[in-house]
DNA sequence: TTTATAGTTGACCAAAACAGTGGGTTATTG
DNA sequence: CAATAACCCACTGTTTTGGTCAACTATAAA
């Protein structure tokens, strides 16, 4: 289990899939300039989340990307694996023979310690994630960005 | 907040210490011996304890790294931002302007998500840990096979 | 007082991970 | 057919990780 910006990135990104996706399905194009995240990474990171299971595409114009199930059927833990994409925990892959062909003090604490963490994070889904209030105050300005720069390029033609 | 093996050795080393270091100060070959980590590592991870104030040293011959408190005053909440030294868990600084000037999605997501977990880690003690079967019958282990070589040192004279 | 011990500091390094770029291709819609 | 947008892949620059080496200082013991 590791926590860096990658997963944040990841989370941030379905969140945004949770908020924006519930009738059509969502580009990366979009993603991106919302959550100002370069394009291409975001290409990395839904091929992982797709291969994992999270996501589901649809090709061509209209196209992008939708939840697999519903949001309180994802949680975050899943998302972060997803992306890091590092079933080994341990550092000796579940093996344990870690140091010198024998388990190493960090074996059993780490695992437990990993196995704690990943619980907590388990436990929260999208669907926790897009009830919070602030959530909804930040797309909601969001949105209303969007619509405005849409507004504006109307009024450019 | 990171979880990287930067943060479990550390770990493992402090909890060597907790181990290991009730009478006498443990120096860091002795942590590098037992827990089969470089000692220039140990050296650069234990220069960032002593200076969040985790250990205490002695130098000179006998010396080695003492706890700079009870092990249960010693969390693995500290221990892990000692050694990562990012204060910076949002990605913006605290300063909230991720975003072209205005908070980001994943700004009050990730402060939340990381407090909680920081919350969590800063629950287990060293002494916790001490605790655990599962650490003692290793602990034990490690220092039979300490024995062991001291014995054949002392017959290779 | 010398000597061995052990911390302290700093420069340096290779490999991996992170974050991003660019250039294509394939499928789908209009 | 053209536009869209997913898909795929090779490549790049930066940071972090994990580690090495060398020189230096404080101290306890012989």
């Amino acid at each position: 289990m590791r926590l860096t910006t990658k997963g944040r990135y990841a989370v941030t990104a379905m969140l945004d899939l949770a908020l924006n996706g519930t009738d059509r399905p969502v580009s990366l194009a979009d993603i991106s300039g919302r959550q100002d995240i370069s394009l291409s990474y975001l290409e990395q990171l839904f091929a992982k989340l797709r291969r994992n299971d999270l996501v589901t595409s649809v090709r061509g114009p209209g196209g992008g990307y939708r939840l697999s199930r519903a949001g309180d059927e994802i949680f975050v833990a899943q998302i972060i694996d997803a992306v890091n994409e590092t079933l080994d925990a341990t550092g000796c892959g579940g093996t344990a023979d870690c140091q010198q062909g024998e388990v190493c003090l960090t074996h059993h604490l780490w695992c437990d310690l990993s196995d704690q963490i990943h619980n907590f994070l388990s436990g929260i889904s999208l669907s926790d994630l897009v009830e919070k209030r602030e959530v909804q105050s930040v797309s909601a300005r969001q949105n209303a960005r969007r619509h405005q720069s849409a507004t504006l390029a109307l009024t450019e033609i």
